[in-house]
DNA sequence: GTGCTTGCAAATCGTTTGCAATAGC
DNA sequence: GCTATTGCAAACGATTTGCAAGCAC
């Protein structure tokens, strides 16, 4: 996996990896150096967040911007929006392949600048806020 | 303007409006406090960024989280999404009005959460860079 | 004069940098 | 041994906070 995208795997890039690959929650690099440390004791938040930069440019995970305190990390590359509720914090994914290819397709009408990622933020009061 | 929405003016508030909606440049805090400083020697930044969360807040600017290391700020309220050039780091306006409208109507199909703000955000290189 | 606004200085905190120690080929 | 990776400590920088002074009705 990691092999694959030119990135050579270490005990820290792969338990990095696996983590947000086993937890679709758009943890923070704090969250993810929370989960680990226990189990890896010599884990330093440098490590953290030299490995998401490595994989965001490489495109491995995928950096969202959406909340403004914070960085925030998806391991899901699939095409889909994300939620942000204002109250609780929480980000949501909002699956919705159709509008997704729609997009392309528009974007691709208007060939200005040459478009490599797509944002699809919403915000507001979740379900469980209302 | 101000007044309308609850906001009492004074003379900071009025410049920092101004200069929004005379400046679509999508500007940092920084930026309107480099720009209006000179004709404003006793402006503070604290009270730039006073003024900003006001105004967000009151929904008569928009913040954009598009710039992972800054927030920026928009006084442009019609829809429109936004492209970040990853080179130079400009942000243009991508005006597409049929986008926005069915977007919205989309979103009321998975009427889940509360929707407030709708944020399209695409990266890449501009033209310009390319 | 009461309450809101301003602005200085200090604090906060997420992120980055410098660099020495370590690991892997 | 050479190169890349790790991780500690310090630095950085955008934003926030505490609070005293100023302004407006």
């Amino acid at each position: 996996m990691l092999l694959m995208h030119g990135i050579k795997p270490s005990l820290q890039r792969i338990a990095i990896m696996d983590y947000l690959l086993e937890h679709y929650t758009h943890p923070t690099a704090d969250e993810i150096y929370t989960a680990l440390s226990p189990s890896m004791p010599t884990l330093s938040k440098t490590t953290i967040y030299n490995t998401l930069k490595l994989f965001s440019e490489q495109g491995v995970v995928q950096m969202l911007t959406i909340d403004e305190k914070n960085l925030c990390f998806d391991g899901n590359l699939s095409p889909h929006a994300h939620f942000l509720c204002k109250k609780c914090g929480k980000i949501y994914d909002v699956t919705n392949r159709e509008e997704f290819d729609q997009k392309t397709k528009e974007i691709t009408n208007a060939p200005e600048h040459k478009i490599t990622e797509i944002h699809h933020y919403y915000k507001g009061i979740c379900k469980n806020c209302l």
